[in-house]
DNA sequence: TTCATTGGTTACTTTCCGTAACCACAATAA
DNA sequence: TTATTGTGGTTACGGAAAGTAACCAATGAA
């Protein structure tokens, strides 16, 4: 029994945040929304290969953890703008060091 | 044709670490790996939900793109030892921002 | 009147992932 | 001896997630 792990539990925080974070496309979304808010066509053209099914989906889920807004123009065709919230820009910026990451090694 | 966009492409690289990070587990793996080696079995104890074929492949994937370096050690049943090469220290570094993150929101 | 645009939604297909059984090999237990 | 255990996988299978394409109501333009 070699069981010198000095930690053998993962933090729950940080389990859940993998889980989230992880998800597919959640990261380019927010990256995508880091420089100012989108609407929901802009965000499907920034990321083509994001289907409209699962970008619905994605960004209803990014609304209930408190990431992103969701704002209504009642414009002619309504028109939808999804801006972050204070949590979520705080995400783009960590994710900032992922990117840097990316710059480096790939 | 509202196209005032100052940036209408992603970044390549920003895209390509995505589409790679946000893959299923590949955080909580390299986070995993972070303190120190670990065996193919001490990882599936670590991250329980995360089945054996699964990470099987993951790690062969993380061996591919050189985030971690995969050590036959010869004994009885063979053992194989997993750790990250710096490419892969690097990005649980960067990780860490989003673990803080998660620590500050979650 | 017909067409395009908006942000979705719906059915269908493909891809991804969890489950459980299985494998060879050697050491150990009975 | 024979059965059992532990290693790091692999395989077949089923369910969940995601891509594709068609469709929707409301409005405005041609």
């Amino acid at each position: 029994m070699t069981s010198q792990d000095s930690t053998n539990k993962i933090c729950n925080k940080v389990e859940e945040c993998y889980h989230f974070t992880g998800k597919k496309w959640v990261g380019l979304i927010v990256y995508t929304l880091m420089r100012e808010p989108k609407r929901f066509s802009e965000i499907h053209t920034f990321i083509p290969d994001l289907s409209k099914r699962v970008l619905t989906e994605r960004m209803k889920e990014l609304e209930d953890s408190g990431i992103v807004i969701r704002n209504v123009i009642p414009d002619r065709p309504v028109r939808i703008e999804y801006s972050l919230t204070k949590k979520g820009n705080d995400l783009g910026i960590a994710l900032q060091a992922v990117e840097s990451w990316a710059k480096k090694w790939l």
